[in-house]
DNA sequence: GAGTGAAACGGACTGTGGTCCGGTTAGTAC
DNA sequence: GTACTAACCGGACCACAGTCCGTTTCACTC
């Protein structure tokens, strides 16, 4: 787990900060002390009470800017991942634009299966609250959908994205894992899976 | 929720009864107690006090014979489950065996999702335990196994059997309708994928 | 720089899932 | 019927997620 300096929300300029400075400030000295007990002790073993204690507020600040632990942890996802994003978005093909759009959703599906194993433990702890309305699944399907529209895929194609991204959740990968089937197994699933998909139109 | 008896384990004649007859007998009461209280107050009301109580034997017990909350509600829903799946195995067609297996295949998709919205709350109390190595999934993959084969799908059949199913969990369903897609919808989706997967080989 | 209201803060408190271990009981052998 | 043992029972106990409300702080106005 890198330790990065988090992120901030990037005020978008001309709107009213909605957020007083103090909660600004105790946001990111949440989510700082949530991703450094994290790496230190593992996910399971970071309480409420501990991250509130590291961050020095009281444990109802953390309620309030989080909502939930799933929700502190799916924060703390967010961070993880945005480094992937943008590799996606603007880095070398052929994860990032420049390939073949096939050549594209191929590189997509390994290096997901790939982020999903290295964050299984935070993505269990997010939950549900993470496959939900987290900034990180809608970005995925966003994409794959963007990329099965250039294969020139007709129908339903965002619930075809969805679907198509679905087996590839931490909790299907453990069920699986746990029956003995292993990740390189997975992939080629995925990809049998992603190629039918793409020529059924 | 139907309040039927509880169904007994059924012990194999024979075998050596592994479980002493108190052991069983609290563990009766306590499925039935648990089917009664998520009946008359909902699943998400009912604590594992309240089931230990309505059963009239410790904590303790409950936690033995099923081994957390989420243990106990896979074994409610079993149980809600027993007859859907007689009506899979051996009911009129095309559920049951007798129609040819595409009709098979549609109706089985259209069956499940109606099955899966009607138990929502009891699989999200279940969570991961339910997906992963409850009885009822391993039926699912099992029959839509079985009926790609028949089909005449090559490859990783027991893989995208199980990718096919995945749409269809809780989670991703409760993430569908929350951004206003409607079930038919969903259901359309799934027929499109599941005529990609067939027709792909 | 004093006043003001809304928002944020903090930490004691509550409810519930899950554990532990001394006491009890079912089943077996003789 | 008695003795023995392994399995089971129960409910006090613990840890932690999440709530509540009196107190403090910020930002804005005059």
């Amino acid at each position: 787990m890198s330790d990065s300096p988090v992120l901030l929300p990037l005020p978008l300029a001309g709107e009213p900060a909605s957020e007083r400075s103090d909660a600004v400030r105790n946001r990111a000295a949440l989510l700082s002390a949530a991703q450094q007990l994290v790496a230190e002790n593992g996910v399971d073993a970071v309480t409420m009470d501990d991250v509130a204690a590291r961050a020095g507020v009281g444990k109802g600040t953390v309620f309030r800017r989080f909502g939930s632990r799933a929700g502190l942890m799916v924060a703390v996802l967010d961070q993880s991942e945005a480094h992937w994003q943008s590799q996606v978005i603007s880095g070398p093909p052929p994860l990032g634009p420049g390939a073949p759009p096939w050549e594209r959703l191929e590189a997509f599906g390994r290096s997901r299966l790939e982020t999903t194993m290295t964050h299984a433990d935070l993505l269990r702890a997010a939950g549900a609250a993470g496959s939900r309305s987290s900034p990180a699944t809608s970005f995925v399907v966003q994409h794959v959908h963007h990329l099965l529209l250039e294969l020139g895929v007709t129908g339903d194609v965002r619930l075809l994205a969805t679907a198509l991204m679905a087996p590839l959740e931490i909790e299907l990968l453990d069920a699986l894992r746990t029956k003995g089937i292993d990740v390189e197994r997975i992939l080629h699933g995925w990809l049998d899976l992603a190629r039918r998909i793409v020529s059924g139109c």
